[in-house]
DNA sequence: AATTTTAGTTTGACAAGGCTAACTGTTTAT
DNA sequence: ATAAACAGTTAGCCTTGTCAAACTAAAATT
């Protein structure tokens, strides 16, 4: 159940275009992620192997549990973090961006103390 | 004045071997790092080139002053996630390898709100 | 029915950034 | 003085993850 930053990012978008759209394409995910069909392509070929999705025929695109479980982690993650930035006032895109970047290189103790703390000091 | 992360690290790497040892050479940043020389010695060839360092005939490497700039504004931020997550509880070792990571990836916007909310709720 | 658009795949190129191996030159020991 | 250890460089390889280009197939348009 190992993961990449990659990857992660494409199961969380998966994530996130699900909850959006009826079902989820390539295409989509390119036009979210703002790359090339090709490099998604190749992306969902790895992560069909790995196991973290499965596509139709018709090249309709599932989370598997395990796809489920680490695009869940990491959306908890960008969400903390984003509602956290916006609340102190960092731009929006900025704070999109940044906790884009943070979610997928802090450990699950880190995570933990950030939302105690966040989410005591906020309340 | 750009920069990538795996500069960021050796140049960060390179002010805080300043502060420990007489004169900072590449082997030294090896061994901080846990690269290999030739590794090391590649990047240093690249942060020349760039005008980030300096090196003199014997191997003795100096930071420029954009190279200083950079060092030092990556070693704010490593500092200041090291001490709020040791201070959150976090195991030193893993607040160390976090920090090592988010110093990379934050804006100077949500930098500047995260320094503000600790500092804020620390004293 | 024929053409165009859309979606997906494959292939080959490239850049980053590690690695190993082989080489050079300089100290330090014997 | 010779041998060994140490430091640095270069060259070639591997992986990751992007891209563009060429191809296939299905759907929509005309």
């Amino acid at each position: 159940m190992k993961s990449n930053e990659s990857s992660e990012d494409y199961l969380e978008s998966i994530l996130i275009l699900s909850g959006k759209l009826p079902v989820v394409r390539s295409v989509d995910i390119a036009n979210e992620l703002g790359y090339k069909k090709s490099s998604v392509s190749v992306a969902m070929k790895k992560l069909r192997e790995l196991d973290h999705i499965t596509m139709t025929d018709a090249g309709y695109i599932y989370l598997t549990e395990t796809g489920k479980e680490i695009a869940e982690r990491v959306y908890e993650r960008h969400n903390l973090f984003t509602d956290f930035l916006t609340n102190m006032g960092v731009d929006p895109e900025t704070a999109e961006n940044d906790a884009c970047r943070i979610e997928h290189v802090i450990s699950e103790d880190s995570f933990a103390a950030f939302k105690k703390f966040i989410t005591e000091h906020s309340a």
